[in-house]
DNA sequence: TAATATAGTGGTTAATTGTGGGTAATTTTC
DNA sequence: GAAAATTACCCACAATTAACCACTATATTA
């Protein structure tokens, strides 16, 4: 049930030209050597952009699939949320490249902040907040 | 559900240019091993800096995982409570770095004062006690 | 009381972080 | 298949942060 990663804080970042955005040491450092420098983004149930480190995503799709708690139609809402999921890993700088589509989703416009909530990172244009 | 810590007293230190601030060489003290000369630092409810060792703060973040994000009002309280939170260790000389926005919320000018509140710990400006 | 250790404070230096850009490789388009 | 566009993989650098070193004052010990 709980995880291993504690993201907590927030941080300010801007995206670059080549839609790069840093994904803070301090949350890179938390990986495990099995996320394999990889994340998983995805949309945000709010107006914000999801990220999962690999092996969180997987617990994620694993429960989505099987918790019969959820009602049908709460399965269906998250999995449209979550059918929008791309993998990618951070460069050598520790930036992860968002497509476009993300960054409309979320009106990522220039400067962004970042939040870790536990298990997950969501990443907000910093107007938004 | 009961805690190992017993943070009693007061004690007076300044802030330096560094944003650095002492730990009262008591509290460390009784930082376990587990908690790797670690805290994570984040606002208080009333004006003053929270301050807990590593471990107790994950007995805080059970309770927080068992929030859903299926719920729009548990996702803004996560997201509002976590986004003031940061994790600090402190360096061979016991002192931690305060971010300039804790800094801020309290008011902390120059003189503090740090009072052991048995499992945690509050920063106060001195001025405001 | 002298000697020794410890705690708190102030700096300096070295390493890291965040940001920008270039170039080669790859994919896409015509 | 060639040209154009995109992507991956580097290099560079300023600013910040982390890791040390040093000093003083207080406390502890012999």
């Amino acid at each position: 049930m709980s995880s291993q990663y504690t993201f907590i804080g927030e941080h300010n970042f801007v995206i670059d030209s080549k839609n790069r955005i840093n994904i803070p040491s301090a949350f890179r450092k938390q990986l495990k050597k099995s996320d394999n420098k990889t994340f998983v983004v995805t949309r945000g149930v709010d107006s914000c952009i999801w990220v999962y480190p690999l092996g969180e995503w997987k617990k994620i799709e694993k429960e989505l699939n099987k918790l019969s708690s959820l009602s049908s139609a709460s399965r269906t809402f998250l999995r449209n949320h979550l059918r929008h999921a791309n993998i990618v890993s951070y460069d050598d700088q520790g930036r992860i490249i968002l497509s476009k589509q993300l960054i409309d989703y979320a009106n990522i416009d220039k400067d962004l902040t970042i939040i870790g909530v536990l298990n997950k990172i969501e990443i907000w244009d910093k107007k938004a907040l």
